[in-house]
DNA sequence: CGTTGTATATCGTATTGCGATATATGACCA
DNA sequence: TGGTCATATATCGCAATACGATATACAACG
């Protein structure tokens, strides 16, 4: 916590950064709700269809995926399973486990809202990135000419 | 929307940019309210201390900030000034707007808090370019086949 | 000055995540 | 085998907060 001084600068490159977070946040709750999604069952759709792959998810690993409380998963797959996105089953090998699985429906609505994401990040992936640049180089300047006084002006954007 | 059907890389590549964006989230979430904020609470700060170098903000700009409902913003900014971290003070020039400030202690909270977010920005942030570039690399390389000649798998399910 | 538009404020409602708790199953061990 | 502990899922009441609808205050412009 070295006390130097924020300047206007380090709070502007923070709030510009969170505010391009935000932007790409509303644009996935817009899509998601446009296709008859809540956010959060966007979000749980597309960690079920990416756990699959290497076995299916159970609802513990959907929470870790979504980082909530394993209550609050239980609750959001009912959510699911009441709208016919999802299938619970329960673990053959675990009983105290359920495995979760897509439907039809909850596949396609998942893949066509992936593809609108792709393209989104797409489009806004190199101004995110700049951001992150932006304040890594920042940073990297301040750090130098407070240790040795000389200023670092490496990669200009 | 081309329809190229979505692979397991394409949703896994998906859902780890989502995770990384969770944990980062979740990350300034516990770290707000370790200092006394809400989440919210913190990202307004954040807004009005950002907005103060080109004229203060109004509620508007604020809700503009977050992407909030104008009625949403104003609710924060009540329990913004009730817990003591804003001033209200109506705009001499136009009595409609409402013109926002920090007082010392949310001064003082939003500093510590922003020289933390650095801090783990400067952490994660290689992380979250990695993954945008391999976003932007795949769906490049997805492009260039499809494009010449080879499998034009179109709508199946 | 009256009409229209903009900025802020108020209120009831709904969603949703959480803590506390309960139940079921597996694991381990003496 | 029976007991104890850990893990996974489920249930319930509560609290936070964003929203829609609406109201008020002020400005602008004819």
């Amino acid at each position: 916590m070295a006390d130097a001084r924020l300047t206007d600068e380090d709070h502007e490159m923070l709030a510009s950064f969170r505010f391009a977070l935000r932007k790409f946040i509303a644009f996935s709750e817009a899509a998601a709700r446009r296709d008859g999604l809540t956010p959060r069952q966007h979000q749980a759709l597309l960690g079920i269809r990416a756990m699959q792959d290497r076995g299916s998810a159970s609802v513990s690993d959907l929470a870790a995926f979504l980082i909530l409380q394993h209550n609050s998963a239980v609750e959001l797959v009912d959510r699911l399973v009441a709208a016919g996105f999802v299938m619970r089953a329960t673990d053959p090998e675990d009983g105290r486990r359920v495995r979760l699985a897509l439907t039809e429906s909850g596949e396609a609505r998942l893949a066509a809202l992936s593809q609108t994401h792709l393209d989104e990040l797409e489009q806004i992936g190199p101004e995110l990135r700049h951001l992150l640049t932006r304040i890594q180089r920042y940073r990297r300047r301040v750090r130098g000419t407070a240790r040795n006084g000389a200023v670092h002006c490496k990669s200009r954007s």
